[in-house]
DNA sequence: CCTGTATTTTGACACTGTCAAGATTGATTG
DNA sequence: CAATCAATCTTGACAGTGTCAAAATACAGG
């Protein structure tokens, strides 16, 4: 459809060039400074240097401009979980680095982290399918790590899917209660995840 | 200050009688019918009968109104918790109902549980000494709890207030991810706390 | 009845998302 | 090269929103 050869042009008012990647970097900038709320389609549009409507040529709504920024999100997610999965660790470790990579990764980048797994997409509209898609993907692919790892012995539970379930609980817990700012005092995200490890892994010595 | 005897008088537009109460008990309900992001200040208004800025007279911003309705949830958890702390069960039992009772909360009054602790107060805005002192106080019940269990040997862990973290993280990681939609069927609510469980309790045989 | 104070309303402003209609541009033809 | 067309962007407009300042109303006390 639309040329990949990106032109470079002279500032020209009209044709922007790339408007759907450049609102999206934009948009990015502006959660990640100053919040998912404070971010609105017309200072979005200003910093752009362009008119209030014109991301209504690429997005249907503001909702459907936050999927794609979840979307985005769960991409570099994925790729993270992916470096971790091909590794040559020791499937301790590998764990160990899962769940520290995990609240990282919500510490490190809490807005787009809310928009990936908060109420505003998920419960109040509806989310797009290419969201749907890529979500849904990458929770298949961490339950099957967490599969692994319970058919491997190294943590316990009965069936895989809700331990699962409750790992990833627990992880998006402290996430949360980190980035919502009930728990304050970041510096000591990691002694919470030591403290949370030995509750899963089965009994060591 | 204000006169407790409430007047019940004949309807007038002016002088309602007890706006605050009114206000607090429609906004509640509002609430829990179309979520915290519907709750508008002159949808709130009509609903009472009352004028847009009516509610101005009362609180300073919406967002205190907010942070009134999140310290009512607040107390109604912590005559909950009372109840629980004080009755004849075994500890092992009492563990359990905490836990299950912690999440039949948050699923029950999700709206509420949302303003409670989520970002709406905790993040963005800043939040009211009321409710950061009765937050406080429950929180702090909630970790003497755990404190009390671990030191009995019910449950594991090294530090108590990082196992009462990370408990708190689990609970709070599981009633948000059904509350935000993430984890949509809400009747395997007991299966997954059931699966939690035995993370948390020592080795019982 | 008159006056003061507590309470509520009206008017106004800046800001938001979104739709319909118009303006501008670059590419594709003849 | 000139004309047409579709893609792209802008302007105008509307209904909502939170919130402030000033006006209006009701009640209580003298």
């Amino acid at each position: 459809m639309t040329t990949e050869t990106a032109p470079l042009k002279t500032i020209s008012k009209y044709h922007h060039g790339n408007l759907r990647q450049s609102l999206l970097l934009a948009a990015k900038e502006l959660i990640a400074e100053h919040g998912i709320e404070a971010l609105s389609l017309r200072k979005l549009a200003d910093k752009v240097g362009v008119s209030r409507t014109a991301a209504y040529h690429y997005f249907i709504d503001k909702n459907d401009l936050l999927c794609a920024l979840a979307a985005n999100g769960f991409r570099r997610w994925q790729t993270s979980l992916d470096q971790l999965s091909c590794n040559q660790l020791p499937e301790r470790d590998k764990f160990e680095q899962y769940v520290l990579a995990y609240i990282t990764f919500a510490t490190n980048n809490p807005e787009e982290y809310e928009l990936m797994f908060g109420r505003c997409i998920w419960k109040q509209s509806q989310c797009t399918v290419e969201l749907q898609e890529i979500s849904h993907t990458t929770f298949q692919h961490q339950v099957e790590m967490i599969d692994r790892w319970q058919s491997i012995g190294l943590i316990n539970g009965d069936s895989a899917l809700r331990t699962a379930q409750v790992i990833w609980g627990t992880l998006h817990g402290i996430a949360k209660l980190f980035i919502d700012g009930v728990y304050n005092d970041v510096t000591r995200v990691e002694e919470i995840v030591n403290s949370a490890l030995p509750m899963f892994l089965a009994a060591k010595d």
